[in-house]
DNA sequence: CTAAATCATTGAAAAAGTCAATTGTCGTTG
DNA sequence: CAACGACAATTGACTTTTTCAATGATTTAG
């Protein structure tokens, strides 16, 4: 788990925010991001997931039928990798490959109900353990947040 | 009968921006900085460096001579992690590890003055490089989402 | 003085990332 | 139709990164 012996009187750590990484946008967005990451893989763990397994659990729970290399652009994956994390899914029965009858070499990667439910308690989790982590803001930061993190991610308005 | 929501090869993921993850703050930052790390690591390549050894010549270089252990604290990396960063750096003559008198068991790195120049040079790549990922934002809007994210980063006030 | 704890280091194992080659299927073109 | 190039998924090899346990030197506590 998480130790966090480190506050203290001076702050062993503290002194390294006055350099010249503490203004840096991307050295922050580092730092936050591995906050985050560790904290919804520790969340996930119960549930025998991790961020990946989950992203690609939650995009085939979705209407959106998503094809394996569609999986691979949108999470910026080698196609190997979705065919790792998807065959790991499929073993424990989470989600399932469906050939696409209109193209036979694609395969459509959809949530089995048990893959449904597991991702709802996944889901569960990991906003719970990161409401820790996001409650130091107010609604109305986190709304502005997310729509500025949206744009710096990338996403079509 | 046949959905057509299938053919859309050109705009790939924009439909998966409407599925739960593109609510999701970690998901959201988790792309934001692997845009950030690429564009920060191709800007340091020029010099040789990648973000982690370029953090860990920065804070080498900066006054708060920090021991090894700290810089594994602080940028959350393995200490055997900062073995061979400091290797590297040390390698090219950038940074020197200088045993602590008071505690012969730590070293101190510190950069050496070919490293602080290597430093900045890298320093002024970084910057140059970010002013283009960044400025999609207003100077309003890029104070506002350093400060959320000094708060998210777990920066002390 | 002894015992426990700490720092840097090493090495090994597991996970993640990269890349080229293969197979089956599609679309096009001669 | 048959052949060709393009593409999706898969496999395998390889490198890098991450994680962890063990060690030697040193400090701190008892």
């Amino acid at each position: 788990m998480d130790h966090m012996a480190v506050q203290t009187r001076d702050g062993t750590d503290q002194r390294f925010w006055n350099t010249s990484v503490s203004g840096d946008l991307a050295f922050l967005l580092a730092r936050a991001n591995s906050l985050s990451l560790a904290g919804a893989n520790a969340a996930l763990a119960q549930e025998g997931l991790k961020v990946r397994s989950y992203s690609v659990l939650a995009l085939a729970a979705s209407d959106e039928r998503p094809t394996q290399r569609e999986l691979s652009e949108f999470l910026r994956l080698d196609p190997s990798q979705i065919v790792a994390l998807v065959d790991g899914l499929q073993r424990r029965g989470w989600v399932s490959r469906e050939p696409d009858p209109q193209d036979r070499r694609v395969n459509v990667v959809v949530a089995t109900d048990a893959g449904r439910a597991a991702c709802e308690r996944a889901h569960a989790r990991v906003t719970e353990h990161q409401r820790g982590h996001f409650d130091m803001l107010t609604d109305d930061e986190r709304a502005l947040l997310t729509s500025l993190m949206r744009r710096l991610a990338g996403v079509a308005e």
